[in-house]
DNA sequence: ACGACGTCATAAACGGCGCTTATGATCGCT
DNA sequence: AGCGATCATAAGCGCCGTTTATGACGTCGT
């Protein structure tokens, strides 16, 4: 007996016509039919009696065709166990334009090195959507910009980085070696929609030292959006440092921030998604942001 | 994916090695390793670690190896089905001598093709002993040679045959055509205490035509014994004429009867156990008998 | 009553699969 | 270094499972 044969016969249950279950198994109805005698012969018994208009299960067939379906239904678990494990080899690590630096490449690199059977893939999201994606089960860890909701997560931060303002080249503040957050004051700021006010106003630093409001410039959903609004002159932005060297464009220049508070990045994962895989990860995450 | 691939790796991890599964599974090694490199590739992972000691599941192959005793177990269990039903499906005929003629072989041969899952039992007994074991249930039809008792039984007469008179080769009757009943008044006759003694003076035509009583000859329990002390010159028989085709003995001869009664047999049933099953091997008898 | 249609069954032919034998590669042990 | 045990590869071949072609049978409509 083989599954093949299963198959047919539960197909042939199903659609009660050799015909129509032919065509659904992609073989023709003869070798249907042929297949269908040799199994009955192989068992000694019938499973279908023939009509003009059609099969119908014996008795006895009834009781075959219900083990049939549960020994087809048992070995396409095997599949997908086979399935899982393929698949299941896969780590998506979420993060926002430049996530924790040359740390989210080195960690997804160490993994990979270490796990050669895992596929570590980036998944890269607009403002605030790596929260998200998380707890939506897009993606496995997530390089997390704080503040974020990780509410049913766990986390832990692993990367800090100064913040930058991002100006056109041949701005005033262009050539200083550094700025207060109070100098920019008078300069419409990128912000965005896509991510929580808490977020949006950290990122502002809202409000400024001084008591006063940012003035706010146009909105945008992504890093690229952003930079180019600014090359062009129509706002500044504030950015984490690592976005100086990841986005290197001849139109822009960066210049630190005295007294913005760095930006945290945190490596998060759902709590009800622990896997040795995950942790894996975040132990080499651990190991490498400690270095 | 078919069940030979299942019950192999199952075998492979049962042994913990390819020579002695293969032996297992009655395949030649090579056989078997060249099946596990192909069930491999097309899982699309390693089920198991080759080392010069044996093979070892790797984690993913013990659950795939979980799976597929499972798919394995689910499988035998149609097996299993099918041939309870099977053991289930037995018809027993039972008949005496050469039966109903051809019609008793081509009967069950019928109505083994016409139903599979069905085995057809021949139960061959003494002189009129397919009357009585078909009322004791020993078997579930019978080709009964009547006269007989059929008390809680039906039946339906399905043939009729001429008789013949046998005789050892060389007697004097022995080249006859035909010979009338009251030409072997002188002859001792085989006769039997095991049946009824309606059937007994049936068969001996007792009276004669001529209100004589035959010549009693040495009784027997069933035809071989009966044809070994005719072709011996002990006495004669009366048989069916089907008897001179079914025991084509090089020293007997068999003369037709000119004026005995044809041998009639009823296929009978009891009437409380008149199953699907009898009803259809009935019908086929009388569907070949109006042929 | 007959022809058309739908359905299952059989036959012959053939591509390819699953096995065989022969043999090689590798590792561990002595 | 040699031997034994184990897995892996290659070439060849028997036979299985499929195909196309066609037949048998029952039902339905005219």
């Amino acid at each position: 007996m083989e599954l093949r044969q299963l198959r047919y016969v539960t197909a042939i249950a199903e659609h009660g016509n050799l015909g129509r279950a032919a065509k659904s198994l992609y073989v023709s109805q003869p070798a249907l039919s042929y297949a269908l005698k040799r199994f009955e012969a192989e068992l000694g018994l019938r499973v279908f009696d023939r009509t003009p208009a059609g099969v119908e299960p014996t008795a006895a067939g009834r009781e075959v065709l219900r083990a049939a379906a549960e020994a087809v239904a048992a070995a396409d678990l095997v599949a997908a166990v086979a399935e899982r494990h393929r698949a299941g080899q896969v780590l998506r690590v979420g993060f926002e334009a430049s996530g924790a630096g040359e740390l989210t490449t080195r960690a997804r690199a160490e993994f990979a090195a270490r796990h050669p059977e895992v596929r570590v893939v980036p998944k890269r999201f607009d403002w605030g959507g790596e929260a998200d994606a998380l707890k939506q089960g897009q993606v496995d860890v997530a390089f997390v910009w704080l503040p974020a909701d990780l509410t049913g997560c766990r986390s832990v931060v692993i990367h800090t980085e100064p913040r930058v303002v991002g100006l056109p080249r041949g701005h005033r503040l262009a050539g200083r070696e550094a700025v207060s957050v109070v100098e920019t004051n008078d300069e419409p700021l990128m912000w965005t929609d896509k991510a929580p006010r808490a977020w949006v106003d950290w990122w502002a630093v809202n409000p400024r030292p001084d008591g006063s409001a940012p003035v706010w410039g146009p909105q945008n959903d992504n890093v690229e959006e952003m930079l180019e609004q600014v090359a062009e002159g129509a706002a500044i932005c504030f950015a984490p440092q690592s976005m100086a060297a990841y986005y290197a464009r001849p139109d822009l220049a960066w210049v630190p921030l005295t007294d913005a508070e760095p930006l945290r990045v945190a490596l998060a994962w759902r709590a009800n998604a622990d896997t040795p895989l995950v942790k894996g990860f975040a132990r080499v995450v651990r190991e490498l942001a400690s270095m």
